[in-house]
DNA sequence: TTCAAATGTAAAACAAACTTTACATATAGA
DNA sequence: TCTATATGTAAAGTTTGTTTTACATTTGAA
C-alpha cells in the first residue's frame, strides 16, 4: 500500500509531529507510514482522512503487493 | 470503530467464508471484524470497500471509542 | 425432523502495528 | 557558522491483528 501523507501534510502545513499529535499516535508511527514501513490500522486511516477532509481512498492506495 | 460488513455481505449474497476468500484472509478474521472484536488493517478495509464498490467510509465508521 | 451450511467462539501461536528512548542527519534562518 | 526544528532510523518492548485448528450453535431447506 502507498499513501499521500507527505503531500497532504504539506498542503495543510503540518509536521510529522503535528500530525501525530492530532491523530494520537507517535511521531515515529507517522514517519514509518510515510516511508511505507507498515500498514496503519483502519482507525488511523479514517482519522487521517477526516483530518484532511478527504476519503481514505484519496490518501491510501492499494498497490501490486496487496 | 463499527462497520457494515454484515449488510454488505447480505446485499452481495456472500458468506463470511466467501468474503474471506475474496480478500485473502481467514473466515475467523471476517467474523471477528463483524463482531467488532478487532480493527482490520487499512489494506483489508481498502480491499473490502473495492469489492463492494463503496468507499471505506461507507463501510467503516469511527465511534466514540476512537 | 434431519442434515448441511453458516456462524460463533476459543486457545495457541505468530506477525505486524505501535510506543518509547535515543541518536544521527538535514535544513533553514539568525 | 550556529542553532533550532524537522526528518530518518534503530532497538527493545508491548499490544493487537491474523492464522490455524477445533468444536459448538444456529439456520434453512429437503
Amino acid at each position: 500500500m502507498k499513501n499521500n501523507l507527505k503531500v497532504e501534510r504539506a498542503i495543510h502545513n503540518l509536521t510529522q509531529a503535528d500530525l501525530a499529535e492530532r491523530i494520537g499516535v507517535s511521531r515515529q508511527s507517522i514517519n514509518a507510514m510515510e516511508k511505507n514501513k507498515y500498514v496503519p490500522s483502519t482507525v488511523l486511516a479514517l482519522k487521517i482522512a477526516k483530518l484532511f477532509n478527504k476519503s481514505v481512498e484519496d490518501i491510501f492506495f492499494l498497490d501490486e503487493n496487496d
